[in-house]
DNA sequence: ACCTGAACACCGTTCAAGT
DNA sequence: ACCTGAACACCGTTCAAGT
């Protein structure tokens, strides 16, 4: 079949389809092979839409992090850095199987780099120094990326009384394996609440001593 | 060349040439054939040591995980948590190519699953209820490992000024990178003690107010 | 411009064969 | 028991060829 009149590929139309590969079949299950064929076509069309297999996953990701919500900053540095890290895991937790290639790096993600743009702009707005301001945010994401990719219900998937007898202390962590999202969940939370407690009393430091 | 009177690989040999081509090359560098030709033997004569490249990987893991301490529970929980997450990011600081093998989870890593066994137990035993020693575990592998995966240094390792017209408030961020590992660094300190700082009063309220 | 078959240089893993 | 060559079923990517 040669080139028909209207195309049979188009970027978002593979973006799509390979998301859907990858929520279904994890990261590793998709290759470019098995993309085209889903698509109803040879793997070297897809050359013709995108550079590398990476261009196309750095792509996934940027549309992931489109979902990321940065508005509530304009209500205060606290509503918003909880709204961000909150919206940031739930983006994430929507396809788990596409953590990696998120955490891999922001460097040429228009989207991801717009949020923390966004992000460190408001922080010192706030009175934070750009430093401070800095290390918060890359703090957030250190949180956020870590519940999403080390995420207890991932850890303990397989085999489960296994270790029970072992491990002593475990155990009781083991009969909680089925409620391990709600422990992701709670965990993150407790997390990011200790964390912003922290904050704001570095906060209330910092605007009672004003810089030298 | 047939079997020689002394077997030409070992288990421990193996180990130590893949952690070396991982550290120099990546994890992506690993394959059994470069492995093979590195210990001056063929792709096949591995699978004799190890069942599949997947059980290599957790041994390697599991042998980052052996350098973590945790026997500064044996002080206090707050000392314990704050030493064990120290030493948990300098192990993979260690070897940053690994960090994905590691945060895949410790289903079958021996000692990744005794730390977490004495952590589990010290905060128990500190008086935190089962299900927040858990959590309070969760959230830290958490911080950990995010630190390990999202660093500041990794994120923006490639094309840097570039950024810096397109988002403004990324400028300051960017002519930060010569810094980047110590931003990190102090990320996660600060990261950590707040997380400390807030579990701390969370700890307070708890033993003043015993369970009903 | 877009799709194709064929090819290149790789993978992890299996297996019969050698000693 | 341990190592080998050959093979299987895959990869990402390139490229000349077709329309």
């Amino acid at each position: 079949m040669p080139r028909p009149r209207t195309p049979l590929l188009d970027r978002a139309r593979i973006r799509a389809t390979a998301l859907d590969v990858i929520d279904r079949d994890g990261l590793a299950g998709l290759s470019m092979r098995r993309l085209a064929a889903e698509l109803g076509v040879r793997a070297p069309s897809l050359y013709s839409h995108y550079r590398t297999k990476d261009d196309l996953l750095n792509d996934l990701a940027d549309d992931i992090m489109r979902a990321v919500d940065v508005s509530a900053f304009a209500v205060d540095w606290v509503t918003g850095l909880r709204a961000w890290a909150r919206s940031y895991r739930a983006a994430l937790a929507a396809h788990p199987n596409l953590v990696p290639v998120v955490a891999a790096g922001p460097a040429r993600r228009d989207a991801a780099l717009a949020r923390a743009d966004t992000v460190h702009g408001a922080l010192v707005a706030a009175g934070w120094p750009p430093r401070q301001a800095t290390m918060i945010g890359a703090s957030t994401r250190y949180l956020v990326l870590g519940a999403a990719m080390a995420s207890f219900a991932h850890g303990f998937e397989t085999d489960a009384q296994i270790y029970a007898d072992r491990y002593p202390h475990l155990d009781q962590a083991h009969r909680l394996r089925d409620h391990a999202a709600e422990i992701d969940a709670d965990s993150f939370t407790l997390a990011l609440d200790s964390f912003l407690h922290g904050l704001r009393a570095l906060h209330t430091d910092l605007t009672r001593t004003p810089p030298a």
